[in-house]
RNA sequence: GUCCCCGUAGCUCAGUAGGAUAGAGCGAGCGCCUCCUAAGCGCUAGGUCACAGGUUCGAUUCCUGUCGGGGACACCA
């Protein structure tokens, strides 16, 4: 309908340009933009505001000629001139109401598109390091990262969920020696116990199940124990497939599941690192100084140049991230996300730095990030810091057994990335009409309700046929709610181009609202069978719609509750 | 000290790439179940969009600075 009202002011400004009223050389492409305020109408244009000082005429005579010009269309019932010299569009009821035909027709696929051409996109998010549970901050990375894949794929991306790990270096090392410490019975208070060490209790069961020769899967890959407790290599081998193993189990607690696992440690394994280092010197981009081996990052916007070989050997960590990303490169990604926490932001000047210091290519700016600020945890208004397993901080898996999986992911995706994040367990937990996971299934559950009520009844025909009396409805929360039905597709699309799921989280809260709103004003069960049926058809798209978007988020759409 | 993010109602937050009288929810106050799920709905109250400049027809939105909050600033990952 947006495009329908775009393309009758298209036709007007050519018009004007015709007349010479407009200046040819230069063309004005009308927004068009969802009002506010109803008694604006249903959509807005601004262009003659715009476009005023090209026309040498005050706005609202431009909008007067404009609007004398626009062409004839049975979807516009009445438009107007307001304020300054916007142009405001009523559409007709029919034009409204017509969004329930197309939603009850195209079903799951409403609101996607094919607008990524099957391009390959790639997104890489979690990524935690195998040293631990996850915790909440990981959470919000997982909801973020599997909506917005979810988001691209609804957009006609081809997507790739990818999970990079670090399963060797110091973290590593050190959590090998805290392992081998439980193994040897020591307990963080002892004297011995490594400096550093991780001191969370999931420790103890990873040296117990070690001792005990169990056999753990992970990524694929197959680990015994060897019960010996001076065998450090093999407690490191053993805890990281432990570990992963965990959070693959939170993850899969969570819904979310990757189609890569990455290992640092293939990059050395295979030679990139080393490629990486001697294509950069090849290209001039590094120099030796105290010993180390560094790498011109100044020339790309870093703050200071950066070591890439210690003085003592071994590369820091942003050498193989730097192979890591060439590789994504060659994989064929031309678009690739890394979802992250804030605190890595200053890797990100450091990876594109040295992605064009490989000269491969690869266009600056390359690849793009999405950042989350830091989550909070309250329960009865005071921060929690700690939970039992981790020691040192609140676990998804503490959150998921609380609140609950549908409550975890739509919380944690429910505000925008750049912005800190308080989880409110006890709002989370809550199961009335302030939690808006609750209100939004409630919703879908309540028109599964009347549906179920309706079959009692022994009626029981097609959406199509119910949605043969769309003409019966024209009430002003029917309008309300087939508007709100019809921008769901342009929130879809804006959610992915902008990388910005959160907006879906607030759409279903608002048409939740909506619906239940219109739901305690008027009986959809009324005697009048058109109307009935009518109501009905716009029960389905409601439903419809609901689905659709919680089935983005990954949280689920309860027929009763 | 440098860099990044944030600052909107008592609280938690939106604000769709500059628009019209700044919006929700919760909380507060008052109402609504002989009626398809009250896990719901209606009404009322509540604001110097942190502050000061600038850009322009117009700024919560863009730019600069100040003040608050958070984060990052290793030859750690």
């Amino acid at each position: 309908m947006k495009d329908t009202v775009a393309q009758l002011l298209e036709a007007a400004l050519a018009s004007l340009a015709d007349e010479g009223v407009l200046p040819k050389d230069q063309t004005f492409s009308p927004k068009v933009d969802n009002t506010k305020d109803k008694t604006h109408g249903d959509f807005a244009t601004n262009v003659a505001l715009a476009a005023a000082k090209a026309a040498g005429k005050p706005p609202r005579e431009l909008a007067q000629l404009l609007v004398s010009r626009l062409p004839a269309n049975t979807a516009v019932s009445k438009v107007e001139i307001a304020g300054p010299g916007f142009i405001n569009f009523f559409m007709s009821d029919a034009s409204s109401f017509a969004v329930v035909n197309t939603i009850l027709a195209a079903g799951a696929a409403y609101g996607r598109n094919t607008s990524g051409q099957n391009e390959s996109v790639q997104v890489e998010f979690v990524s935690a390091n195998p040293t631990g549970p996850l915790h909440v901050g990981h959470g919000r990375g997982a909801a973020i990262g599997d909506c917005l894949c979810r988001l691209l794929e609804a957009n006609g991306y081809r997507v790739t969920r990818e999970f990079y790990y670090n399963d060797a270096g110091a973290q590593i090392n050190n959590l090998g020696l805290s392992v081998q410490a439980r193994a040897k019975g020591l307990t963080p208070e002892h004297e011995s116990w490594p400096a550093d060490g991780y001191r969370g209790d999931y420790i103890t069961d990873v040296a117990n199940s070690y001792m005990a020769r169990e056999t753990v899967t992970a990524d694929d890959r197959e680990v015994t124990g060897a019960g010996d407790a001076d065998n450090l290599e093999a407690i490191q081998d053993f805890a990281v497939a432990y570990l992963r193993r965990e959070q693959d189990l939170d993850l899969k607690a969570f819904g979310v599941e990757f189609d890569v696992y990455f290992l640092e440690s293939s990059l050395y394994a295979d030679g990139k690192v080393e490629a990486t280092v001697n294509t950069l010197t090849e290209n001039g981009y590094t120099y030796e100084q105290d010993g180390a081996l560094w790498l011109r990052t100044i020339e790309f916007g870093d703050d200071k140049d950066r070591v890439m070989r210690k003085k003592e050997g071994g590369y820091t960590y942003f050498v193989p991230d730097v192979a890591y990303h060439l590789n994504k490169w060659q994989r064929g990604f031309t678009t690739v996300i890394n979802e992250q926490g804030a605190d890595h932001h200053s890797t990100v000047t450091r990876v594109r730095a040295g992605l064009q210091a490989l000269k491969a290519g690869i266009p600056e700016g390359w690849p793009d990030y999405v950042l989350h600020q830091m989550v909070m945890v309250t329960r009865s208004g005071q921060e929690v810091k700690i939970s039992k397993r981790a020691g040192s901080y609140v676990t998804l898996r503490d959150l998921i057994d609380e609140v609950g999986r549908d409550a975890t992911r739509f919380f944690l995706a429910a505000r925008r990335v750049d912005s800190q994040l308080t989880f409110d367990i006890d709002l989370a937990r809550s199961q009335t009409n302030e939690n808006p996971v609750y209100y939004i299934q409630y919703a879908h559950a309540r028109i599964c309700s009347v549906i179920r009520k309706l079959n009692e009844l022994g009626i029981d025909k097609s959406a199509e046929a119910f949605a043969e009396h769309l003409d019966a409805l024209g009430l002003d929360e029917e309008r309300d709610i087939a508007n709100k039905l019809a921008q769901y597709p342009e929130l879809i699309s804006n959610a992915a181009v902008l990388r910005e799921p959160h907006h879906l989280t607030h759409y279903l809260r608002e048409l939740a609202g909506q619906f239940h709103t219109y739901y305690n004003a008027h009986k959809v069960l009324v005697d009048d069978e058109q109307v009935r049926d009518g109501r009905v058809a716009l029960y389905l798209a409601v439903r419809q719609v609901l689905v659709n978007g919680l089935e983005l988020l990954g949280v689920s759409a309860p027929e009763e509750m």
